[in-house]
DNA sequence: TCTGGGGTCCTAGGACCC
DNA sequence: TCTGGGGTCCTAGGACCC
């Protein structure tokens, strides 16, 4: 088991904060950051809005009658995206070992730098300092010898927080009574499970024999033995080493739902040109394509197909998404349409035919043309009006490969 | 103006092959 | 003429994360 100097940090309702700094007006308001779309909903509230109960996720209808004064704020995608590179590149002068987690989440292995700063909690204090300063923006801060205990002290304290989990015995006082949904990888469903076996705390999860837990829950049964002692061996993973991406996929709900195929072809169409210059830009190609449907009663299913040749065409990609589209019924109209694409490979060296070369050349064109004045400046036509495309940016975006999206 | 969007990992079952 | 057993590839779906 490594012992590291780990830190996790994480904004204190980062769009939102964001929100209130460039525009001085929402400073002590309650506001929430939503989607552009018309069916949206609340994507980060301010700590002023979740005073009176308002939550990731609600509807702005939910959102509006807990507090009838709140601001909603239109997701500024780019600026969160500019502000969390420079977050990153602050993070770099602490320790060249920084892991984007999510666009307002970071570990630091500072293992080898924090005799540089005076110590883990100078370093932290430091880094929170320079933050607000630079940024105007608060973080919580743990610290722990690993990621799992190191993301659990940054939970412990918010907003503004610094929570320092000095070794395994305090660390097994505050897991004793810690409940089991707040480990990482436990949600409602495991939890729920647990909870009938009569297991609530981490501390009885700690003391379940490991095989117990595995034959109930098979893998992840065997993490749960390990996390419920605050045991976690996984390493930061800097920036520039991530593994390769395992799925690039685009998905919508529709404005209104709709029945008729032609109309949801061409949202098809449109998925699959963002799915393709997403995999061109990270040089992927795949071979399974996976259509992805919502009816409008909520019931979603997917189905794929795979294919011989790798593919990251948009219109190759959209003939196989509407060729599965076609392969059965519509039960219902449809709420939303996704089109994503996996089994891939990294390509780092050009295409061994003439043919294939003359057919990347364009798209390559295409793709710097879109790149220099935005998405879909060119297109094969027939595409929907613009400003279809996506409103808010995934907190799960990180600043690097191929999850880097901006519209 | 009911319920967003981008991912990962795991499981289970069927087809097919030797 | 009562039915093995691996292994791989593929599909579908669920649980979970931010």
């Amino acid at each position: 088991m490594h012992n590291r100097v780990t830190m996790h940090i994480d904004m204190n309702a980062f769009f939102a904060s964001v929100e209130q700094q460039v525009n001085p007006r929402l400073k002590g308001r309650p506001i929430a950051v939503t989607g552009s779309q018309k069916r949206t909903i609340i994507n980060t509230a301010s700590y002023e809005a979740r005073a009176y109960g308002v939550k990731t996720g609600m509807t702005k209808v939910e959102a509006k009658r807990l507090c009838p004064e709140i601001i909603f704020v239109q997701a500024n995608n780019q600026r969160y995206i500019d502000t969390c590179t420079r977050l990153v590149d602050l993070y770099k002068q602490y320790t060249p070992f920084v892991e984007v987690y999510s666009v307002d989440e970071a570990f630091l292995d500072v293992t080898g730098t924090v005799h540089l700063f005076k110590g883990a909690t100078n370093t932290a204090l430091g880094i929170k300092r320079h933050i607000k300063e630079a940024f105007g923006l608060t973080c919580s801060i743990g610290i722990a010898s690993n990621k799992l205990l190191a993301k659990l002290a940054s939970d412990m304290q918010k907003p503004d927080g610094l929570v320092v989990i000095k070794d395994y015995k305090e660390a097994r006082a505050i897991l004793e009574d810690l409940p089991v949904g707040d480990l990482l990888g436990v949600g409602a469903q495991i939890e729920k499970h647990l909870g009938e076996m009569g297991i609530k705390t981490c501390g009885e999860l700690a003391r379940i024999p490991i095989r117990i837990l595995k034959d109930r829950f098979g893998v992840i049964g065997e993490r749960l033995h390990f996390m419920a002692q605050g045991l976690d061996d996984s390493l930061v993973i800097p920036l520039g080493q991530e593994p390769d991406a395992k799925s690039v996929g685009h998905s919508m709900t529709l404005e209104r739902d709709i029945s008729d195929h032609e109309t949801l072809e061409r949202y098809i169409l449109l998925l699959s040109e963002m799915v393709g210059r997403r995999l061109r830009q990270g040089h992927y190609l795949g071979r399974t394509v996976a259509l992805t449907i919502r009816y409008s009663d909520f019931f979603t299913f997917s189905k794929r197909k795979t294919v011989r040749e790798y593919i990251n065409d948009g219109l190759e990609i959209c003939n196989l998404a509407i060729s599965i589209l076609k392969s059965f019924r519509l039960r219902r109209a449809v709420r939303m349409v996704g089109v994503s694409v996996s089994n891939l490979v990294k390509v780092e060296q050009l295409p061994l035919f003439k043919k294939d070369q003359r057919k990347m050349d364009l798209m390559h064109a295409i793709d710097s043309i879109n790149d220099r004045y935005g998405e879909f400046t060119v297109t094969r036509g027939m595409l929907l009006e613009p400003a279809t495309g996506p409103g808010v940016i995934s907190p799960a975006w990180r600043p690097s490969g191929v999850k880097r999206v901006e519209y």
